[in-house]
DNA sequence: AAGCCAAATGTAACCGGTTACATTATCGTC
DNA sequence: GACGATAATGTAACCGGTTACATTTGGCTT
């Protein structure tokens, strides 16, 4: 394999002339400098990377951990951060999670074994070990998207609460009283500052709480399926419902449809995310939109910040009621 | 930081006597062991992997190369192999290339640069130079769902042929004679061999091929939606729909339903991959269903078998036709 | 011509493991 | 008790860059 020293023996001159006329440029004669470059173009030299990195303690690879990135939602948050990362020449190193916490502990212990500089997590969980990060030490790490309440480390975020108060209130608005809620699952701090924001919006109004219009789900639309199946046969019908993410929400409808009933004639839907699908659902999602993309850019910048020592401070990020066709005025 | 000599004094051994102690365990004395282990204990020490990946020359990194993540069939390979990676000690190092072939082959160079072991490409196109890898050498890479006729290594791809031949032979049973076409992306060998078997189909039927039938699209819900509209425009309208992406069919359905057109009463819909949204559309969608976590399982067998040296065939994946309610016999 | 400084280049230590080879300890056999 | 075989451990080279420090070169000043 064609290494540095070849490359010097080529050109004639030392290891260390080589690696200067690579890194900095200026600080070797030009006529050497193009020596070097001739042999390095002749010997086809490419520096092994490893040892760069292993060198210079640096990997320049982020770990990724998502629950999971069948989810439509992730899968854009992902796309945000790949392309940021590729921008400032960092890779992604992706972990698909499946909820298995002991799964994200072990790959976030890639960062103590030095295979990647730090952690982005989409996931509301601290995977480190109080052993390899005591107390007090700066985690290499951002939470984004779902958010620990005493997240040890910068987190970029949506005001979740105000948002899905928003989504309720429009479904207030249009007249809905009895309104459904799909939520996420049950330990999750986001799930929790949605529904927050639900019964903010119904006791505004003066709406009291009925647990039975509350259905759990996991974010996919087998869930929000199984979730309108329940809330359909429940004695006293809700008019609306409000879904925590898209997915459910067109599981829910198709649930809905099967039922005999229309939407939004019988039953309004509301979703969250909009994701590419919620244009082109039937009817088309009224959903609040989140800037997916813009998650996973922030979340890469914010980590470099980090990881180059410099104080970060926490971001939340716009989210957009978009109406759509799927929820109107009720008709009792 | 702790390293491995750290540990050596606090054990009292030498180096190399740690470093056996941990891979090959039964080489030492059991109580040199256990004096060794109390030690790494102790100094919570853990091999910096870089050295060791350094050492090895492998990185036990494996490139993704995926035109986009954000479509559902891609985001389920990927997480097969990720599932497969992790199960074998490798990690996945995802590379989002958008079409960009100056991108793919940037991400490639990371092989060159030893930051990783080799390549799982969803894509058809050789991303290595003739320089890094000259005719005649074995990449480490696999092809993987879409793959070029004359590929330089092991692909593991559907017979993209029959299965269009096969979905559109079920729509001929059902009667229809004027079946549109929504393409993808016009270079793609997929394309072709699943227009291949579409044609197949007509002429062991004796129909004619018309080519306005023949939209192209880029596997998009956006694209499906727009080619739909230039079918249903035309003088002498199909009465069925054959599509390349389920994510085209659900655009494509939007779009007819928008005209005042019913699905399928008046147009079939038939589509290709069977993502989870397939089940929940409405009405459900008639497609053809790809193994797609065994697509990206096998590509990472494989791969490892290539670089370890082995021999590998290529690999053809069983599909099966799925029969919902977006197709039925046609009315005239 | 001597003296000085800056620029250019060379030498070799270093990162943290792994492992070939050398050395020492242990045990059994005759 | 001497010898050889084997097990256990130590020593140091090595992977391929980077870089602190040493050395050489060349130009300029007085």
């Amino acid at each position: 394999m064609t290494n540095i020293r070849k490359v010097a023996e080529l050109a004639g001159v030392s290891v260390a002339t080589v690696s200067r006329a690579l890194k900095s440029p200026d600080i070797v004669s030009p006529a050497t400098r193009e020596k070097v470059l001739k042999a390095v173009d002749q010997a086809g030299y490419k520096p092994n990377l490893m040892a760069v990195q292993f060198r210079s303690q640096r990997t320049y690879n982020l770990v990724v951990l998502v629950p999971t990135i069948a989810n439509t939602f992730f899968a854009r948050v992902i796309s945000g951060i790949q392309e940021a990362a590729q921008e400032r020449g960092y890779g992604v190193l992706l972990c698909n999670t499946l909820g298995n916490e002991a799964m994200e502990t072990q790959y976030a212990s890639l960062v103590s074994t030095r295979q990647a500089d730090g952690v982005i997590q989409l996931r509301a969980f601290n995977p480190f070990s109080e052993k390899a990060f005591p107390a007090g030490a700066v985690l290499p790490m951002i939470n984004a998207c779902e958010v620990l309440d005493d997240a040890p480390c910068p987190t970029v975020k949506l005001d979740n609460r105000a948002a899905a108060r928003e989504a309720t209130e429009h479904l207030i608005s249009l007249g809905h009283r009895r309104i459904g809620m799909i939520k996420g699952p049950r330990r999750s701090p986001l799930t929790r500052d949605r529904q927050q924001g639900y019964q903010d919006a119904l006791s505004a109004a003066g709406i009291p709480l009925d647990e039975c219009l509350l259905c759990p789900g996991d974010f996919t639309p087998r869930s929000g399926y199984q979730a309108a199946e329940t809330l359909i046969a429940l004695a006293e019908r809700p008019s609306a419902i409000f879904c925590e993410s898209d997915e459910m929400a067109i599981g829910a409808i198709s649930r809905i449809k099967e039922a005999g009933l229309r939407v939004p004639e019988d039953i309004s839907v509301a979703g969250f995310d909009d994701i590419a699908f919620a244009s082109y659902s039937d009817p088309p999602l009224t959903t609040i939109a989140q800037p997916a993309e813009a998650f996973g850019r922030e979340a890469v910048a914010m980590l470099i910040e980090v990881l180059e020592g410099r104080q970060v401070d926490n971001l939340v990020l716009p989210y957009t009621l978009v109406s759509r066709a799927s929820t109107a005025t009720c008709r009792p």
